[in-house]
DNA sequence: TTGCTATTTTGACACTGTCAAGATGTGTTG
DNA sequence: CAACACATCTTGACAGTGTCAAAATAGCAA
């Protein structure tokens, strides 16, 4: 067979053709299906067309796979908020609305990702990859940076950005929990719960 | 072998002597001990001194203990909550701190309890049973009243209760969970953090 | 005593994560 | 081209899991 590229995506491995990434989709498409708690690296490898084994030479347990799942959602999240507040043509003001309701919207749109990203199964028991934390601290650190500069221009009141942060965070994650998680089962909701949160955080 | 109860404690049933209450008191310990993904019925039965498959004429499922160890839970929260609420001793402003207070409290210091209570193994796939949801929204609902009543006496703002309550109990649940699912990882925190969630949410 | 029913046990099944050992393909060096 | 080294993948195996079916046992009522 000859080892020409004949597929437009890259190939740099070898038997298979990047493997890990197939994984890592193959992994994220049965997570949506079935959610996380159906998730098995057997199904997993029978989905790629490869043995039960064959993903522990990409990843070295179940839980380093999941990692990197949380890890995807750790970048995209952040790519978003950073856009978003780099936009010249929104207030301040606007930006902590479309902060607000893009965090619940990013949850509720990927629940299962959302899970890994912030869920016990990870954090818990220390047993978070290095990746991960690099990528997911930076987006911490963000939220941190952004409530200082609301309170520096009035819309959020507060000496402690970090605790008022905490708070904010806080809200929004448990807003965003209770609605994926379904104790808050009306979807329909959600856009007015963010719009209250908004109403009661800002300063007027 | 003789009938007669010699123990304080009363023995409805046959063989074991409750096993249902031991069950539920050995879950709890191993929960607290080893998490609760830890948690396998066959140690349980182990811990309890019965064969394998005793606990299923006490428990339809793995699921149905653990949605009774969540009631028992709910029932100890919405017990204090009711205690607090009552004190005549407390003006609106400091119950409303107790409860915020108390709701974080509650949950870092039965963490594994109050991720039954609230996790998505429960709720999402509409697993929960119909005791735990008897006990439940009248916990729900008690702290959607007790919103309306601070709101009543201008401690806190907002037409709706409904919405209201829902971004403070977000905020409590989200604050609550980034601490124990190990994303919060200075437990000395908090207290600060609660009461940073106090003087955002009065009026003053 | 004879049954009836609640309770418990033994055996079995499919499924899981993960390790050890072997097989196979791919690129590099002589 | 040949031989080696190595990355990659497969087969086999093991302990552990939730749960069902069938058999055994214990307590109560007639």
């Amino acid at each position: 067979m000859s080892h020409v590229n004949i597929t437009s995506v890259s190939r740099p491995t070898y038997h298979h053709g990047d493997l890990r990434e197939a994984l890592l989709q193959a992994a994220k498409a049965l997570i949506a299906e079935a959610g996380i708690e159906n998730l098995s690296l057997r199904k997993l490898a029978e989905r790629a067309g490869v043995s039960r084994t064959a993903p522990y030479h990409h990843f070295s347990d179940k839980n380093d796979l999941l990692c990197a799942i949380a890890a995807q959602g750790f970048r995209r999240r952040h790519a978003e908020t950073l856009v978003m507040f780099e936009d010249r043509a929104l207030t301040a003001r606007q930006k902590f609305e479309q902060y607000i309701f893009g965090y619940v919207r990013f949850a509720a749109n990927n629940p299962e990702q959302y899970e890994l990203m912030f869920g016990r199964s990870i954090w818990k028991q220390k047993k978070s990859t290095q990746e991960l934390r690099d990528v997911a601290y930076p987006c911490f650190q963000h939220q941190v940076e952004m409530v200082s500069s609301w309170q520096n221009c009035g819309l959020l009141s507060g000496e402690s950005a970090l605790r008022t942060s905490q708070v904010i965070w806080g809200a929004v994650h448990g807003i965003a929990k209770l609605f994926i998680d379904g104790i808050y089962t009306d979807a329909a909701q959600i856009e007015e719960v963010s719009q209250r949160a908004v109403e009661m955080f800002v300063e007027n």
